[in-house]
DNA sequence: ATGGAACATTGATATCTGTCTATGTCTGTC
DNA sequence: GACAGACATAGACAGATATCAATGTTCCAT
């Protein structure tokens, strides 16, 4: 099944500085901003995204941080819900991984490698 | 004179995908994208950046939003301080020039396009 | 069934942020 | 020098958000 995320707005539109985006774009883009911009949220992308297999437990996430895991687990909702991380049960542990494609179109059009 | 920027942090660390952020890196770099991830800011970057010579005048910039004129010098003082913008006053106008090499950076730490 | 372990959800709270109006500062012109 | 235009700053306020403690839910083992 082919399921549409918020992350996929990402491949829209064109870099940054080819032409200047549209109201609806950036308004589509921006939250997917906003889930990486805040220190945490960050961290813990980078670490799912870097773990071996691409995919990471939620108790290993939680071992890495001095919050609580109501805390951490707020935080890998809002990745989840940007679309930024994808989320399998497995058992009684939860496996959040990173979506690389999401994150290679969003960077693409932050900065333009091509270009 | 050389002038380091909060945007230059960007390029300081690997891509996402390749090792975890450690917390420092993390706080360094999210204010960058906390500093896009605003519909508002988004397009102003995009606008600048893909203006002609790279730079645009406030005076284009202000018509360019139904937003009041200190709404969107608030904006433009946010994506400056974050090192995103260069500022320059000639005369009566002032004048802001994207920082593409922030730009590059920040884009290859969130998706690695050489990978 | 019972209990415990792994996560999620809820509700509360303090802080941050985007927007506005009003005002200040600087620059060029008459 | 007075005035007008371009832009910044200050202050206020409503809405968003990061965090926590408490509680709920689901799964597995005993």
């Amino acid at each position: 099944m082919l399921v549409l995320s918020p992350a996929d707005t990402a491949a829209c539109c064109p870099p940054l500085s080819r032409e200047p985006l549209s109201a609806e774009q950036a308004t589509q883009v921006a939250p997917l901003l906003k889930a990486l911009a805040e220190p945490v949220r960050l961290r813990l992308m980078s670490l799912v995204a870097s773990h071996p297999g691409g995919e990471a437990c939620v108790c290993d996430l939680n071992d890495a941080f001095d919050l609580s895991q109501p805390t951490i687990s707020h935080h890998l909702k809002v990745l989840h819900e940007a679309g930024l991380l994808d989320r399998e049960k497995r058992g009684v542990w939860v496996y959040y991984r990173a979506r690389t494609e999401a994150l290679a179109s969003l960077g693409a059009l932050i900065g333009d490698p091509s270009s």
